[in-house]
DNA sequence: GTTGCCATGTAAGGTGTTACATGATTTA
DNA sequence: TAAATCATGTAACACCTTACATGGCAAC
């Protein structure tokens, strides 16, 4: 369902198409979407279906023929409510908490491998997220109150996982003093 | 999948009934599944099949009947090969984030509204989490690494939204000030 | 007497991922 | 000549949630 709330949120600065957004969402690391096509295709003939964008088919003459999707007035107020809904609580799975809890067949070397794996995997995500928000794409800069709001939230991103770096070297520590 | 092997490892510690299990996932914070019927008892009629765990009906006077199942051999060789498993990153998603990347329509008073709404949400998870970690519910206790690695898992969890709680008043204040 | 607990399961649907399919143009 | 980019879309499947269905017993 927030996909498309998403989309909107992307159509409301300029018309964009069904591949301009998939790059969008696959190289945005803090809208958690894939950037697969199926959910963004559907997603956009649903949105057309329910009037809140307009599409313009452009043919092109090299290469292959591009829709344009617009938002529309009433998509503006979809987009407008939905900002005013009920605030989610951020979903959390860490798969590797389940792996660890049982790892009780594993010995202290096999242990202390794969917290060193999660370390390793957790710092190179770590450094992308710090390298593409220092490059800053795709910041709207509409307004300096938006430009705070996109900022803090590419902290956010940063600081989690500088939070689960932290975690997993101190549990490694505490292991070894064990 | 991963549902699967967490099943295995509860009952790694003792045989267990589905709903047993449906009780304990749905008291955990730490794990991340709703504990509803319909994954539990297929995962269990998945793992018989599979040859990881035993059935067997224990028919009582009072009340329904009741399966009991517990992990064999098998089933314990397949937990400890995951456990070896390369890790995952953990998986964050905050639709929270989406919302507020698009309240450009929104008023200050509109927008502060919506991050003291996130923040009472973050702020109540945070207590029951923390409440719930003092209480220990269902904590291994086999050895003193078992016991230190749960008490960090749950300490992952607590900072995570202690974190999140630190972020959304910095960014309350931030935009007042501004 | 209604709610809650014990205990099993099924149905339906939403969400999300990977892979498949097509085809032209540009770049290495 | 192989690959990447532009641009559309479909198929298959995994995952996960809510709600439905049944029925006895205990507690308030």
């Amino acid at each position: 369902m927030t996909i498309q709330y998403a989309i909107l949120g992307f159509l409301s600065r300029e018309p964009l198409t069904g591949y301009d957004l998939k790059k969008l969402f696959s190289e945005s690391v803090t809208l958690y979407w894939s950037g697969n096509n199926n959910q963004i295709y559907r997603a956009l003939v649903d949105l057309h279906q329910a009037s809140l964008v307009t599409r313009v088919t452009e043919h092109q003459e090299s290469g292959p023929s591009r829709k344009v999707y617009t938002i529309t007035t009433n998509g503006l107020a979809a987009l407008r409510d939905w900002a005013l809904t009920p605030p989610e609580l951020p979903q959390l799975r860490n798969p590797f908490h389940v792996q660890l809890a049982w790892t009780a067949q594993l010995d202290d070397a096999e242990l202390d491998a794969q917290l060193a794996a999660y370390e390793e995997e957790v710092r190179v995500k770590y450094l992308m997220v710090r390298e593409q928000e220092s490059r800053n794409t795709a910041t709207p800069q509409r307004t300096a109150r938006e430009t705070l709001i996109w900022r803090n939230i590419a902290a956010n991103w940063i600081a989690f996982y500088e939070n689960e770096l932290q975690w997993v070297r101190a549990l490694r520590a505490d292991l070894a003093a064990l």
